[in-house]
DNA sequence: CTTGTCAGTTGCTATCGTACAACTGTTGTG
DNA sequence: CACAACAGTTGTACGATAGCAACTGACAAG
């Protein structure tokens, strides 16, 4: 088991290597988090990221000087900030994950079919296990998700 | 898959940030890198995690001033210097292990003994495929392994 | 023995992440 | 409306990481 997360550790960081030269790990993290779900604010993602608002501030600062996230005021409390990913950011999302699901599938597909169903289901019920308890606030911490 | 991988992660996660507060993540590399084979000096380190030699050196003094790592002329030559976990520096990566086996355990428990058995068998394949492509020279840059 | 090479360190500098405190607007409440 | 609470930013400071250049000491080749 440890063997295998190591695996897929692995896989996780050669992925994040990929945009590694333009982004540093909290960058890559707070990008995630923004393209999550709806709209989210300057304290929003200083909490998602567990760190102080004026980190936060600065964090942003960096990604919109990279063109990578967009600051907009709200329009119904001009006191807040909507940040928003641009296409650029999305972009490099992209290119990560897509860099890890190439690696995923060529790591499965040296399996037999037969092998490669009973994987899939075996990971699903790991999964199913795992999502009851894991997943908590800090999961991006090493930079994962979507 | 991608979702299992998720957990995974998230496990490892929980398991570094047991130490979060005595360590950097790139402390928690060099500890990880220093255990693992033989006698090791300063451009061992260097060159395994990718950086240039003085930072390198900067790195161990940290680790030194902590009482993680220790320095020692190596025997042979006099210019070379070769770098030991101390037993310290040991038990920490230790409580990061057995974090990270404690939850992986707890996930698989919730499984039933059918399923479990299965799952080792699928995990297993899967680690076995990995590694022969995987695990290349920056498989650790995250700071992973033992 | 002199010279070149190598290992490691140190000086200097830059960037990032981080927090705290103080400040500027904005919103909501009395 | 006045004042408190809030969102965000800015000033300031520190530690960690990082690299380059210059230096010291040690080894190797001639």
């Amino acid at each position: 088991m440890l063997v295998a997360s190591r695996a897929l550790i692995g896989v996780a960081v050669r992925s994040i290597a990929v945009v590694e030269d333009e982004l540093t790990l909290v960058q890559y993290r707070a990008l995630v988090l923004l393209v999550s779900p709806g709209q989210q604010n300057v304290s929003d993602l200083a909490e998602a990221l567990g760190v102080h608002p004026s980190t936060a501030t600065r964090l942003c600062d960096r990604l919109v000087a990279k063109g990578l996230v967009h600051r907009a005021t709200s329009t119904e409390s001009r006191r807040e900030i909507n940040l928003t990913v641009t296409p650029a950011g999305r972009a490099m999302l992209r290119s990560v994950t897509a860099r890890r699901r190439k690696e995923i599938t060529r790591i499965v597909e040296r399996l037999p079919a037969v092998e490669r169903t009973r994987l899939r289901a075996a990971f699903h019920a790991f999964a199913e296990a795992a999502g009851e308890i894991a997943l908590p606030d800090d999961a991006w911490k090493l930079g994962w998700s979507p």
